[in-house]
DNA sequence: CGGGGTTTTGAGAAACTTCAAATATTGTGG
DNA sequence: CCACAATATTTGAAGTTTCTCAAAACCCCG
């Protein structure tokens, strides 16, 4: 991609917004040129090693922002070392609350991710300026909210199968994955680890369950974080939701 | 679900805003005398039976509105049956979205429930011009979000006794329980079925928890729906979060 | 008092986890 | 480019938790 060198820092030159890849759906997406051009006067850029913690709980956050590469979970950390991850954010989405100041879940990249930051109390005095921010803010908070309630349904009612099946017709859905003779190919974004941290189950169960899927035919692995779908109607019909 | 007696008025004479119970809570409640009026010229009141369904899965909403008072239930039903509850909203919760013409859950009356409702276009126009009433939106849905996520962390890493602690633990903090020599005192709002399907758990999962807090001495039962918490920190250990 | 619904209890089965170890895979320095 | 360490994934066997099915007990209301 074109904003790729890792400096120590983490650092990088700022986009202009014009030219921005996720204009379309963050945060900034109802804002006029005027109101763009006063965010543009606070944002910077700063990128995440894969793992990097980028805020953990409890800890003061001085930066909200919207997530422009990359991936990053939230999860919460249990005092016996359990872990449930709470949500997944893609690039356009975004991190952080304004209105409070401190997190309270840990957010962790997974893979590279590149953020294009705010400070924390400028964003949240031109969120009380400004009618565009917060009615974007509301919307993508209730698309979020949604996405919260149907993960509520898989963890608190599916079977491991359905999880695992339920996680990858999303993970197809949502990458627009190449479509070739053989099916859907995809990529898993997420390590054995956090597809159990996401889906409420062990890594075991999750690799055993990727494996029956695998012997019934309704995914082919062409290594452990690659595979093909042959038929995507047949894995979801394994997700246990409706038909849509 | 039970057949329930036809509630052939469920209309309201309507409260004035300024002597409402949830003036403080509501989605209103950042709004000034001047937008109350206008609210107030648009709202109606309904009450529900328990039970009743106020909307289902995939039907047109045609109104949102405020818990004014009574508990409602948001869920999901699985085509097989299984159901999950996703949302429970207390008096000053908002029920409904006001951008979006179905409902993505069934939301259904536990206990009575008073309803003060908004026509959903006109409310949806409202809050297109209103700062207040969005700002507002946004941070109950903020609110909801953790919310849901706390119970993600629940649904898919507590073990059966954590959840059920959590959940009376949680009930025991919501209701203002009334203290005496032997304890908090507090009534469940929920059968055993609908905490089960908040906890995702079976109802006999459900039951033999209670009986296990209940033979620790961590609750006494005076009967199904009513106990009393000698030590709350006790029993709060016991579901599981970190010490707060 | 009867009947519907709710709650409890029991026994066995199933699903998932735990513990343990083998097998890939990846990154690194030589 | 290889060997090696570190990490990630798979597999196996046994154990635990939770569910399912079945039935009894309880409770509220008319």
């Amino acid at each position: 991609m074109t904003l790729h060198s890792t400096n120590p820092e983490g650092r990088k030159p700022v986009i202009r917004c014009a030219a921005c890849p996720i204009a379309d759906r963050a945060v900034c997406s109802y804002s006029t040129t005027r109101e763009l051009s006063l965010l543009e006067a606070i944002k910077s850029y700063r990128t995440y090693l894969p793992g990097e913690e980028i805020q953990s709980t409890g800890e003061a956050a001085a930066h909200v922002g919207s997530v422009v590469e990359g991936i990053v979970s939230l999860s919460r950390l249990m005092p016996d070392g359990r872990r449930q991850m709470v949500g997944l954010l893609f690039p356009g989405d975004f991190l952080g609350r304004a209105t409070r100041d401190t997190a309270p879940y840990d957010a962790i990249a997974v893979g590279q991710v590149t953020l294009c930051q705010f400070d924390r109390r400028r964003f949240e005095k031109m969120l009380g300026d400004s009618p565009a921010l917060n009615r974007r803010l509301l919307d993508m908070t209730l698309d979020e909210l949604d996405a919260a309630r149907e993960w509520m349904v898989l963890l608190g009612r599916k079977t491991a199968r359905e999880k695992i099946a339920s996680f990858i017709a999303l993970t197809a859905r949502r990458s627009r994955a190449p479509v070739s003779a053989d099916g859907l190919h995809i990529a898993l974004p997420l390590t054995r680890e956090a597809m159990a941290d996401y889906l409420g189950l062990t890594i075991e169960t999750v690799s055993r369950q990727i494996g029956a899927l695998k012997r019934d035919g309704l995914i082919i692995l062409t290594d452990a974080r690659h595979l093909v779908i042959p038929d995507l109607d047949a894995l979801s019909a394994e997700a246990g939701d409706d038909v849509v």
